[in-house]
DNA sequence: TATCGTTTCTAAATCGTTTTCTGAAAAATA
DNA sequence: TATTTTTCAGAAAACGATTTAGAAACGATA
C-alpha cells in the first residue's frame, strides 16, 4: 500500500504538505497541490481509514443497532428496506456502516462498549424493546443517536406516521361502508400504542362504537399468530366485516383462516394489512394496505445522524414523522349502506420535500397499559 | 476512554507490560497480569480496534459485498437470511462486518479500494455478476476471499447444492407421475446453468424427453416475469402438468396467472418454487419447494473466510457444497400412471455435520451458453 | 538597510496500540 | 562464590495519518 510517506518521497515535499494538498488545506500553493495530487493519483494512493480515524478519533463509520425478537432482524423486510436506504444514504455521505451487537467474540461487551470499540461516528437504532437497559445505556451516552420508531426525547427520532396512517386506513375501510371493523394487533410496543389510539380515536370520530371483541392481539410477522386471531374473529357472533392485521406478512396467516372456514376474500370478508412490502403488491387479490416509507425512513435517519455528527454545536434533536400512504388494493369490498353515505377525506401524502419542514412529537402515553396488562394476563 | 497508557499510570507497569497483560502475552509474571487485569477491568478498559489495527494490521472486519440486479440485495430474503447468519458466525469469531460498495462518498472507488481503504481482513462475495471487473479485481488481489453461489478457482466457494437439489425436485415431480415438466429458470447466471443442466440430465435419465418449448427464460424475483413465462405455458396446446419456477417468490406471478386461466392448483397444474423463504411456509396451500440452507451457507461463508484470514499458510481454498431439501408440500398433485410406477430414491439430506468433508467441484461449463444467447437474441 | 507581513512549507508531536530488543534481577547451576 | 540461564519488565520504535507551531523565502514598506 502507497502511503503518504511514500508520495512525499517521491515529490520531495513533506509529508505534511502532502497532507494537507490531500485534504484541501489552507495554507499550500495552488501549483503544489496539482502536482502532489497527480503524483499520489499516479502512485494509486488511498488514504488508510485506520490511521486517519486514530488522528481525527473520526472513523466515518456508522453503528446500525437492529434488534429483533427473533435474532434474525435481517430477514425481516420492512427493517431490511429501511437498513438498504440508510446505508444508500450514509455511503452517499462519505460513511460506512458496522453492526452492532454484544456477541462479539464471545465476551459480554455491551452496545456502548462495542461502539466505543469500533469507534462509532454516530448510531441508528432500530430494535423492537427500547427498554433494554443495554439500549438505555447507549441513548444515554454522548454519542449521537438515531432512532427509528421510537422517541427518547434526548435524540432524534424518525417515526413512520403510524397514528395518521392507522386513521387513513380506518378511514379508507368507513368510507367503503364498514362499520363492523376488527383490529388485529402486535404485542405490546410504542409502535402498537400509536396504533391502538390511532384506532380508537378514529372509530370515536367516525361514530363507530369499538366493541373490545374486535380487539385482538399477535405478534408481528407470525402468521400463525394472527391466524389464531383471526379465527376467533371468525367465531363470533357478530362477526367483523373488515380486519386489520397488524403486517402484510401476518395476513398470510389471516387469509389461510378464512379460506379455511370457506369465505372469500373480500365478498364475504375484508382485510386490510400493514407495511406495504413487495409480498403485497404480488399477491391476489392484491392486498389493501399502508405503505410505510422505507426508503424516506432510512434515508432520513442517515442524513439526520450524519448531521448530527458534523455539527454538534448546532444540531437540534427532532421527531421526523414520515407518513404512510393507504395503497388501496382489491381486499376491501364496497359495501352498500342505507343511509350516512359522507365520504371524508383522507391525508393527503406529504411531499417528500416536505417531511423536513415537520418536528411534530406526539405523546406516546400509556393510555393502552391497561389494555396489554389484561392481555398479558390473558383476561381480554 | 481510558486507554492503555491510564493503566499504566495507575498500575505502575510500563504500557508494554500492560499491553502483555491484557492481551496474554508470554514473558510476564502470572501475578502481574492478574494485577493489571483487575486494574484495566477496575477502569473500564476497552481496546480502541482503530489503534489496534493500525498497529497489526488486522481490523477483524470482514466485507461484505452483495450486489444485486436491482441494489437492494437486503430485500431479497435469501440473500438477507444468507447474510444475517454470516454475520452471527463472524461475529463469534470476533469480526465485525462492513458493506463494500463503490458509492462511498461519490468518488469513484473500486471494490479494492474500499477494502483497502478499510482494511478488510477478508472479504465474502455474494454477486449477481461475478464478471464485473469490479469483483475480478478484488478475486484476484491478495485479500482472502469467500464466494456464495459461484466458483473461482482461486478461492473458497459456498455453493448451494443447485445441482443435486433440482435433480431431487424433478425426482419428486417425477415421482408424484408428472411426465410434462415445465422449468421456468432465471436469467444466464452459473446458478441458472447448473440448474438447467440438472434438469435436463435428471429428465433425460428418468426418459423425459424435454421439449424446449417447456423451457422458459424469466427472471429472478420477478414475478411479473414468471407471470407471463406462465402465461406462455398455459397457452401450449401440449399444457404442462407441473412448473418449476426460479424462486418461491416468482412464484406468485404463476399463482395469478394460474387462477386468472381459471384453472387451480395443484388439481389443474402442479407447481414447485425454489428456495423456501418464509413465504412458501406460509402459503396456502403450502408450496412444495427446495430449501436451501442460508443458515449454513452464511455461516460456512464465515468459517472458512476467518480460517483463510488466520491460517494463510495452511489454509487451502475449496468448494463447499451445501445441500438443499426438497419440501413436500401440497402444490403437486399425486398423478395416477397406467405403468411405470417406479419411485426414484431422493438424495438423503447430508447430516450438518457432513459439509466440511465435502469438497466437491462441479464443472459449470458453458454447455448453456448456447440456450441463453438464443433467448437474448428471442429466437427461442 | 532594517523591519514587517505574507505565503508556503516542514519538523515534530500525537493518536492508542503492539512488538522487538535490551537489560536487570532472580534463579539455577557449576 | 562465580557463572550461566531464565524470567520479567521497560524503552523505544513503529503503524499512517493529522495538526500545531514555527522557519524560510520573498516582497513590500518605512
Amino acid at each position: 500500500m502507497v502511503t503518504i510517506k511514500d508520495i512525499s518521497k517521491k515529490c520531495g515535499y513533506s509529508s505534511a504538505t502532502v497532507s494537507k494538498a490531500l485534504n484541501g488545506g489552507a495554507d499550500i500553493n495552488q501549483k503544489t497541490v496539482e502536482h502532489i495530487l497527480n503524483v499520489a493519483k499516479g502512485m494509486g494512493y488511498f488514504p488508510n481509514a485506520v490511521a486517519r480515524a486514530l488522528k481525527t478519533n473520526r472513523t466515518y463509520n456508522l453503528g446500525v443497532l437492529f434488534v429483533d425478537k427473533t435474532f434474525s432482524g435481517l430477514a425481516h423486510e420492512y427493517f431490511s428496506s429501511v437498513l438498504n436506504s440508510f446505508k444508500v444514504e450514509a455511503e452517499r455521505l462519505g460513511y460506512d456502516i458496522t453492526f452492532i451487537s454484544r456477541n462479539i467474540n464471545r465476551v459480554g461487551m455491551s452496545y456502548l462498549d462495542h461502539c466505543h470499540y469500533r469507534g462509532c461516528d454516530g448510531v441508528v437504532i432500530a430494535s423492537i424493546d427500547f427498554s433494554d437497559p443495554d439500549v438505555v445505556e447507549l441513548v444515554q451516552s454522548n454519542i449521537p443517536i438515531v432512532t427509528i420508531d421510537h422517541v427518547f426525547n434526548e435524540c432524534t427520532s424518525i417515526l413512520s406516521d403510524n397514528v395518521q396512517s392507522v386513521k387513513d386506513l380506518v378511514t379508507h375501510v368507513y368510507n367503503k361502508g364498514h362499520r363492523k371493523i376488527a383490529f388485529i394487533h402486535g404485542e405490546d410496543t410504542s409502535v402498537t400504542r400509536k396504533r391502538l389510539g390511532s384506532f380508537h380515536r378514529t372509530c370515536s370520530n367516525l361514530g363507530i362504537d369499538v366493541q373490545s371483541e374486535y380487539l385482538r392481539a399477535a405478534i408481528y410477522h407470525d402468521p400463525k399468530s394472527s391466524g389464531l386471531a383471526t379465527r376467533e374473529l371468525l367465531a363470533l357472533k357478530n362477526r367483523p366485516s373488515c380486519i386489520l392485521y397488524p403486517d402484510d406478512f401476518s395476513i398470510l396467516g389471516g387469509i389461510t383462516e378464512i379460506e379455511r372456514a370457506g369465505l372469500s376474500i373480500p365478498e364475504d370478508i375484508s382485510i386490510v394489512g400493514y407495511d406495504g412490502i413487495h409480498l403485497s403488491q404480488v399477491l391476489r387479490p392484491r392486498l389493501t394496505t399502508l405503505r410505510q416509507d422505507t426508503e424516506i425512513l432510512g434515508r432520513e435517519a442517515a442524513a439526520q445522524l450524519v448531521d448530527a455528527i458534523e455539527n454538534p454545536k448546532s444540531y437540534i434533536p427532532q421527531q421526523i414523522v414520515v407518513p404512510g400512504t393507504v395503497i388501496a388494493g382489491e381486499t376491501v369490498k364496497q359495501l352498500i349502506l342505507a343511509g350516512n353515505t359522507h365520504i371524508f377525506p383522507i391525508y393527503a401524502s406529504i411531499f417528500k420535500e416536505d417531511i423536513n419542514e415537520k418536528s411534530i412529537s406526539y405523546c406516546v402515553g400509556s393510555a393502552f397499559a391497561g389494555h396489554f396488562r389484561r392481555i398479558r394476563a390473558g383476561r381480554d
